[in-house]
DNA sequence: CCGAAAATTGACGTTTACGTAAACTGCGAT
DNA sequence: ATCGCAGTTTACGTAAACGTCAATTTTCGG
């Protein structure tokens, strides 16, 4: 189990175009020590590990998060069996981190919310001004 | 109706104060075109109109949006009837906003399910590690 | 009226997250 | 061999979002 191929390789530029970044942007990552791919000579090479976290970073920016918060969260994800200490932290941090996704769920739910308000009134008033170009709805 | 009393007066430090962020954070907002409090002499004059936009203006930052998309954001609540074009350009805008806030919440989704499968783990740890120390859960 | 506290403007500094340019290396095709 | 392309390192540049003085001015309680 675990081997569904984790052996395939890609270039950075594969990266770089697979994901939608610059290959600047992936070296930067790395700098931050976010990724650690494997080296052929001094190239990079990257195996299917290395993608899913860059797709977990990328997530973690569309969520708003900077990249010393994405390190932690990487973190997470990566974590050995460990400890009792190490893992009760863990726990902690989790819960902090849920605690802090929630309520970012309840501003978007209110932003939702608002936006849905704002576009009701907007077609109220799109009918009140022009109702023979509207068609039954 | 709309007359709650929206004559309530607070200066910059009481709005410091309530929302947790600095004046000069205030004053930059203000500088960026996000607020516009009224003066009385040189000294700015908070109402409750500008304490909902500040909240609003925290509530995007909270969602890691940019100063830009707050203002764009802002600008559609405060939109006024407008003729048949505004409106129908802003509900293209609520709607790709609308698209953007679905995806994030999509990762907030995603994020929380792994958040919640890596506690388990944890749990499961510890479990195995102190059984004789956990109650039954 | 007066002194401390709070507000104002102006300007420069800082951090984050990359962009951009230069100079070099290694490789596969011609 | 060499042309060109992709990759590498080094380094300086930059936009965004404030922080941090400094110098004044305004407000407010006693």
């Amino acid at each position: 189990m675990t081997g569904g191929d984790g052996n395939r390789e890609f270039s950075i530029g594969d990266m770089a175009r697979e994901f939608a970044v610059t290959t600047r942007t992936i070296r930067y990552y790395e700098d931050e020590g976010l990724l650690s791919p494997q080296r052929r000579g001094r190239t990079r090479v990257y195996r299917p590990r290395e993608r899913v976290r860059l797709r977990l970073i990328l997530r973690g920016k569309r969520l708003g998060f900077s990249i010393a918060e994405i390190r932690e969260i990487l973190g997470m994800y990566q974590s050995e069996p460990g400890e009792e200490g190490q893992l009760r932290h863990l726990i902690g941090k989790i819960a902090g981190r849920r605690a802090a996704l929630e309520r970012q769920r309840a501003d978007i739910d209110q932003t939702m919310a608002d936006m849905a308000a704002i576009e009701a009134r907007c077609e109220r008033a799109l009918a009140a001004i022009a109702p023979r170009k509207r068609r039954a709805s």
